[in-house]
DNA sequence: GGTGGTTGAGTTCATTGTGGTCACAGGCAG
DNA sequence: CTGCCTGTGACCACAATGAACTCAACCACC
């Protein structure tokens, strides 16, 4: 369960982010701040994993409060919700690692995609890295817009390739997948390949065989 | 020109790393530092809009180091050049927004790359940003593959013969590289080769035995 | 000490079955 | 009809393999 703090000078607010939130699973809201000062002990007394900030605190600009949120509790991630427009506060936020920066208005779903996202990524550092492969994981972010493919995907062809892959204990190959979800090969690898950017699927190849290795496709978690 | 400090414990790698550097178009390394407190006055004196950070340093970790180099200059950008492999060293540095994280040891191709992609992406900040796709794309550039590896070698077996050599303390011969990894024996030495023409890996000759001397592989540092 | 045989690793290469690409077909919307 | 998307068959490229070959050191015998 991933714990979160809420900071917004709106009380309104503060209460639908923290409804928000609570509807997703794996999240759980411990506490709400006001101003940046409750933030700061908020922070300090609930020890959350998560920080929703707004950058407009009546005392306290969001972007100068992070590095003393960071001082009481450095391993906290934080996620901007702001309806700050400036790039120099989009700069900002990215230059002092944000998880994400979400401008209001908002939905519920944009928030949700978003901090599931956060949640994936958050799970899937491995303990120990060993290449520099590793490490672009870590730090290549997800491609946003989660629910939206790429050019030439389509929603339905993945739902059946996913569904496919997750029903299988076992690993597939594309040519397994294709004959059991009733495409292509080709189409069954896009898909396969697209799931392993998004770190949906990962792959491993196997050796023994003459000719080229098989790469074979798992689902992850 | 985007002016650039290095920051490394070791004088001589400092060096070599000033002479990548200004080997790249469009960078300009203005100072080095050996040690954190070197680094923290040279920022205030130098205002470089980049520092090439070495995480271990003889007074501070240079995670810790970062906060303070914030503190003098908030518009500081970091990239992280180290041995550290410790998934909490990662996880700290992206949690304060580095643009990179290179692993040591690395090539001059690697390095160019990295800066290359992070001036294009400084560049390319629009100076409002209207909507959460324009935000999107500053949290999340496209990463382009880099690292191309020559034909004939994957980077999937790549990974795990790497792997294999850097969890051996002991050095490796490439049919004991072929059985651990589960590739023949030809394979294992063709990357085990290549590693060596990347210097990322170094081999000595065995003799005593009967037979032809053999090919003892190690991983660098 | 020279010399040829033995040994085991380095090296080359044709083979192989999958990976990846390309241009096109069918469908849908404007 | 035109343009755009999505899936497909066909074709070539490609990575790994094992067998065959070469090579460098060792060893025994003369």
């Amino acid at each position: 369960m991933i714990t979160v703090l809420v900071v917004d000078d709106d009380f309104m607010v503060a209460r639908i982010h923290r409804g928000f939130v609570e509807r997703i699973d794996g999240f759980e809201v411990v506490g709400t701040a006001n101003s940046g000062d409750q933030a700061v002990a908020a922070l300090a007394d609930l020890r959350p994993d998560l920080v929703l900030l707004d950058l407009y605190l009546p005392d306290v600009f969001g972007l100068d409060l992070i590095a003393r949120l960071r001082a009481v509790r450095p391993e906290v991630d934080i996620l901007v919700i702001t309806a700050a427009r400036e790039a120099e506060a989009v700069r900002g936020a990215v230059r002092q690692g944000v998880v994400n920066y979400l401008l209001k208005p908002f939905g519920f779903e944009d928030l949700r995609t978003r901090l599931q996202e956060y949640a994936r990524r958050r799970a899937s550092v491995p303990e120990q890295v060993t290449s520099q492969a590793d490490v672009d994981r870590v730090l290549a972010p997800a491609r946003p817009h989660v629910n939206r493919l790429p050019k030439g995907l389509s929603q339905e062809t993945a739902d059946l390739v996913a569904a496919a892959l997750r029903t299988t204990s076992d690993n597939l190959s594309a040519a397994e997948c294709a004959e059991k979800v009733g495409i292509s090969r080709v189409s069954a690898r896009r898909y396969l390949e697209y799931f392993c950017t998004r770190h949906q699927a990962e792959v491993a190849l196997r050796y023994g065989t003459t000719g080229r290795p098989e790469r074979r496709y798992r689902w992850t978690t």
